[in-house]
DNA sequence: ATATGTTATTGTCACATTAACAATAAGAGA
DNA sequence: TCTCTTATTGTTAATGTGACAATAACATAT
C-alpha cells in the first residue's frame, strides 16, 4: 500500500474501496485579517515527505467526486455545508512519480473561525498560507493553485462568491477586502459600497460594530433569496 | 475487452497503454447556417449502441489529457491547432454502467467546412446537430452538453472565443450570430456592430461579399495580436 | 432604366453606469 | 474639546447601453 502513500490522510482505511489512480484535491480558502488564505497539509510519507501541499485524498469507488471533496474537507476542516465547486481535472503524464494519477480539484471557501483544522495519519502540521506567498508545493500543486486564483478572478465578477466567506454579520470593508484580495486591486469605498447596495443583496441590520476607534460601520446579512438568484443567474461586477 | 467497448473509436487498438477508466469525452461544435452544431457519433457495440453520445475515446497512459481530446478531435474531425479547452470532470457513480469510469470533457470550435468526418470502428454515423435539438444521449452525455453550453454563455462575454468558428474573412453579421447562438437571444445589429469594433479586434479586409441579393457587406479578419491578448486578459461583453 | 426587397451602415438620444474625488458624520481616545 | 480614523453621502465628467430612425448599396423583378 506504500506506493499509493503520499496523497491521503487516513492511510489506514484504504482498500479496494478507493479508485488507487484518481485523486481528488481541495483547495481551501478563508480570509484572515484582509488576507485570502489557503489551507495546506505538511506531509510525513512517501514522494511528498515533508513538503508542503494541498489538502488531497482519494475517491472512493462508491462516492462522487463532489462528495468525496465534501469528506475530505469536512474531516480537514470540520466544516459541513460550504460552498464547493470543481476547478477541474489535472492528468498531466509527469505530475505524480512513476505511476499515472490524474487529480480532480475542487476549491471551497469556509470561515476562517469556523474551521477546526485535523490532520490526518499522513501529515504532522495543517496551516493557513497567503495565497501569494506559499512555498514549493509537491506535484503539480502550485499550478493548481495558481489555476484556481484566476478562476477565482474571473468567479467573483459575476457571483455572490465572497459572502461564503463571512460571518453572519459583517461589515461593508470586510465584504470589500475580500474581492481587494481575490481581485488584486484596491476599490474605491464609496462605489464599492453603492454597486453593492444597489444589489439588494444586503439586509441592514441595524446594529453597528463595536469597540472601534473609529465611527462604527453598519452590520449587514445577506438576503438568501436574492443570493441564490444571483449564484443562479449571475450578474456582473466589472472593476 | 468487450467491457471497455463503448466509448473507442479504434478499439482495435487498444491495449495496456491506455488508462480503462479514465475516459475522454470531446463537445465538437461549429456555427452552420446561423446554428449552433454539436458533432455526435452513433455507437456500435456495447452499452451505448445503436445511440448517439458524444465523441469519446479512452486517454493513454503516456498522454497528457489535453493531447488526448486533440488527438480524438483531428482523428474525427481532421482539424488541427483547434480552439481545445477542458470544460471539467464528471465522475458521479453512476453515469456508466456497471463500473466506475470518469470522464473528463473537453470542448471544442472547428469551422464547419473545415471538418472531414470520419467514424471509428465503434461507430456507424458522425453528424452535425443543433444542440437545442439533441437527442437522448448516452451515459450522462446530455448533461455535459447542458454543462458546455452555459459554461459557452459564460465565456463568450469575457474572451473573443466566437473567433474559432469563424472562416478567415467573415462578415460582421456571421460573428453576431455566433453570440445569437451562445446567448440564445437575438442582438441588435448597429450595437453590435459598435461594440465589437471599438475593441480593434477586427481588421478590415478592404474586400465586400459577392453574390448576396442585397447590399454586400464588409468583410473582416481578426488582428492575432488583439486577439490573443483579449484571450489573455478578457473582456466585458455584457448582453 | 426604374422600382422593390433586403441587408449594411451611420446617426441620434435618453438613460444608466463608472471612476475619481470632495465633503461630512460618527465614534474612541488624548 | 481636539484629533485621528473610518463610515457614509454627495458631486460630476466621462463613458457605455439600448432602442430605434434614417440612409446606403446591392441584386433582381418589372
Amino acid at each position: 500500500m506504500s506506493d499509493r502513500g503520499v496523497l491521503h490522510l487516513e492511510e489506514e482505511i484504504l482498500g479496494d474501496d478507493y479508485i488507487d489512480n484518481i485523486s481528488v484535491d481541495n483547495l481551501i480558502f478563508s480570509m484572515h485579517e484582509g488576507k485570502l488564505k489557503v489551507l495546506l497539509a505538511k506531509y510525513t510519507q512517501g514522494y511528498a515527505s515533508n513538503q508542503w501541499g494541498l489538502i488531497g485524498h482519494w475517491a472512493r469507488l462508491d462516492e462522487n467526486l463532489n462528495d468525496a471533496a465534501a469528506r475530505i474537507v469536512k474531516q480537514t476542516s470540520g466544516v459541513e455545508n460550504l460552498f464547493l465547486d470543481q476547478l477541474g481535472a489535472f492528468g498531466q503524464v509527469n505530475r505524480y512519480p512513476e505511476r499515472r494519477i490524474i487529480t480532480v480539484a475542487f476549491y471551497s471557501l469556509v470561515i476562517y473561525d469556523d474551521a477546526k483544522l485535523v490532520g490526518g495519519k499522513n501529515t504532522n502540521e495543517l496551516a493557513w498560507f497567503d495565497v501569494f506567498e506559499v512555498p514549493n508545493l509537491i506535484f503539480d500543486h502550485n499550478v493548481i493553485l495558481s489555476s484556481c486564483l484566476e478562476h477565482l478572478k474571473y468567479k467573483v465578477r459575476h457571483e455572490p462568491i465572497g459572502f461564503n466567506l463571512l460571518p453572519e454579520k459583517f461589515t461593508l470593508l470586510q465584504l470589500q477586502e475580500i474581492y481587494e484580495a481575490i481581485l488584486q486591486k484596491p476599490l474605491d469605498k464609496p462605489n464599492f459600497r453603492r454597486k453593492i447596495l444597489k444589489m439588494n443583496l444586503l439586509i441592514d441590520c441595524k446594529e453597528r460594530q463595536k469597540n472601534v476607534a473609529h465611527r462604527a460601520a453598519s452590520l449587514y446579512r445577506f438576503d438568501l433569496d436574492v443570493y441564490h438568484k444571483l449564484r443562479e443567474f449571475g450578474f456582473s461586477f466589472e472593476y
